[in-house]
DNA sequence: AGGCCATGGTTGACGCATCAACCACCCGTG
DNA sequence: CACGGGTGGTTGATGCGTCAACCATGGCCT
């Protein structure tokens, strides 16, 4: 209905296109590497990471609300995982309803196998690509926008 | 097979957590406003975009070296839009194997409705978060990060 | 006790991305 | 002409992410 729509200036234009081109071929190339040399995608890898990080076995909601995801999502990756013998299930005595995940042997050496080969693969990819003082600048980019997140609706 | 494997400096590691964090959040609400009010995915969103800004009609290839995609991954795409009425494919007359894929009507229609709508999510959630310094400095490191991409193997 | 909403978690359908295999046609060379 | 390799494009299987609906239990309030 704006019959002149505020489009982006150059400069914002460039910024935005560049983070969106580096964004998408970084995670993108950062993913297949991952799956290529651990058998593993991503969502694996970030759920094994931070169950074995907290000892192993955690509930579900804690463990889903510690990544940040719905809870349908990390039903159904615990699902496929438990299908894969990564993780299992248990249920909770305290609630009958919850449920505790579990990592399993397999899941434990699983992510101890991947996680040298993925923070290497993020200094190759990443860190290299960078100064300190430019990594310091992204960061705090990256949480002033995270913070602006927070604030705005939707 | 490494004793001591070179884990992430405490600044590094925030900085890497900050990017993949926003990047992730910033990513998700802006293709799910994208969803919600244009009823296209991000993917129909800039397909349908870089076909209408090069005159609506263009070579199979061609589109998908522009988006840098993989053809499979534009096949799918290009097949789901056709069935949904955006595009439509011709046959090439000069090359038995090639394809012209072209906007429809419809196709133009629902990328002009989107375009405005889409700009303003990516000022509100994101170009409003950050000032034009900020924003440069940001578009510096992706451009650093890419072509450091680009001189890496794989 | 009964009713109700919130919480914890599952399910199914659907669209998207990747991989690997494949088909069809073009073109250069012998 | 044949044939072999490269290019253009499709296909099917599989895993991932979202949405919406759903079920079961727990906790609160009267």
């Amino acid at each position: 209905m704006n019959a002149t729509p505020r489009w982006l200036n150059p400069e914002q234009q460039a910024a935005w296109d560049g983070f969106i081109r580096m964004q998408e071929k970084l995670i993108g190339r950062l993913s297949r590497r991952v799956q290529a040399d651990s058998h593993m995608s991503p969502a694996d890898y970030i759920v094994l990471a931070k169950l074995t990080e907290a000892g192993g076995r955690m509930r579900f909601m804690d463990l889903t609300k510690l990544v940040e995801w719905e809870k349908s999502r990390m039903s159904h990756q615990v699902a496929r995982m438990a299908k894969r013998g990564l993780v299992g299930k248990e249920d909770c005595p305290d609630d009958g309803r919850g449920a505790f995940i579990v990592a399993t042997p397999a899941g434990r050496e699983a992510i101890e196998e991947a996680a040298p080969v993925h923070v290497e693969h993020v200094r190759r990819l990443f860190i290299d690509a960078l100064t300190q003082e430019e990594l310091d600048a992204l960061g705090r980019i990256s949480n002033r926008v995270l913070a602006h997140l927070e604030k705005q609706p939707d």
